[in-house]
DNA sequence: TACAACATACCAACTAGTCGGTATGTTGTA
DNA sequence: TACAACATACCGACTAGTTGGTATGTTGTA
């Protein structure tokens, strides 16, 4: 799905090192605050490599985050909580596993796609659509549980599971800003667990709260 | 409090035009993506008054973080939802408030303090300092209205005020993020009905979902 | 031998920040 | 009350360095 723009080889090694170095750069000082020279440093590559590959800086940080979309969307559905027969027990697992995930450095848990979207909305439209494409994909992957979960155990009025994940989204992007302005990860342990009471409510389900 | 660091007069009027500047244009740009050049020109000032007022571009940022405190805490001081006797009541009102405000441009309405902490967090801890401070602050007073709700009406286990003013941040900000992805305001509209019936499960009261 | 995948050398434009200068207060004191 | 001494607010030309981007190689391999 994110793939279907970039029609080109990928063969190259220095494409993906750049990819790479631009998820981990651009987390941590942003978007027009990594160079192009700086990347380039990272990835072991030369200027040349860079704009053979990419058309201009801005191509890269749209490359960037399908890059994210594809490693990110194998790394959630390779997890063990898919193996959950029970739609709502797979949410919860989610949310579970969202919260393992959450450890070290806020650099490294935070969302390539989240922080650039939020950068470059105004100045790129090719970062802004892979970028916001990258998070309406994984929550429509999230829909999917939530619908089946509604469909089940029933919701109130105006409730959908896109508009549900969609929400659990925001409640994670939102966390990860508080997470760097605390510098560390408690305010997504906390947006999780309020997250989880609600969706339990939600549902009439009791659970560990 | 968010004054106390700015001892400083704070005289000239081109600091002020300055500070509207930086508000306006890094919220649509963003903090690097935004020269010293465009924001004196957009507040109608030379350079030399920049770095007459400000020590350089980071010291702005930061100031305009204070700025954007002061001027978002008295647009919420003097808001009628604080007529409310009822804590929850003035909470529940707050969550109108917000969805009122979230109109137009997108940028007009997403939050400075968001925008800057998410991008300069790790290149800046001046900023990062001032736009978290700006959001905690804001969280904390939230928390005031939150606490007395949960001494009145009770709530589970390890939920406190802070906790759910901080949580109320995160899901406007996040929501703020995908606002931007959408081009439009249904982002936030949509979280604050899910904040709203969280909220209103957790108090068990019933009310317009 | 043709072409993809890189490397090297370079440039024009832009960047934050400096610096000498002016105009308009404010304040202490004779 | 007059005037020297100083402070504040602002101007705009200048610079050293950085930026994204280009033009022209080289090299491995199908």
């Amino acid at each position: 799905m994110s793939t279907s723009r970039t029609i080109p080889a990928k063969t190259g090694n220095a494409r993906t090192k750049l990819l790479d170095a631009a998820i981990a750069l651009v987390r941590r000082q942003g978007f027009s605050a990594t160079s192009v020279d700086q990347l380039c440093q990272m990835a072991g590559v030369t200027k040349g490599a860079f704009f053979h590959h990419f058309a201009n800086k801005d191509a890269l940080g749209a490359a960037a985050a399908d890059h994210w979309t594809d490693t990110s969307s194998s790394l959630f559905m390779e997890a063990d909580y898919n193996r959950h027969a029970d739609p709502l027990d797979r949410y919860l697992a989610y949310l579970d596993f969202r919260d393992e995930i959450a450890t070290g450095e806020v650099a490294e848990f935070t969302c390539y796609a989240g922080t650039s979207l939020q950068e470059c909305y105004g100045s790129s439209d090719a970062i802004r659509d892979a970028a916001y494409q990258s998070i309406a994909g994984h929550s429509a992957r999230l829909a999917e549980d939530l619908d089946q979960a509604i469909a089940q155990y029933g919701a109130p009025e105006g409730v959908t599971g896109l508009s549900l994940g969609l929400y659990t989204q925001a409640a994670l992007q939102g966390a990860f800003i508080l997470a760097k302005g605390q510098g560390n990860a408690a305010p997504v342990h906390d947006a999780i667990a309020h997250l989880r009471r609600y969706i339990l409510m939600l549902f009439n389900r009791e659970g560990k709260i």
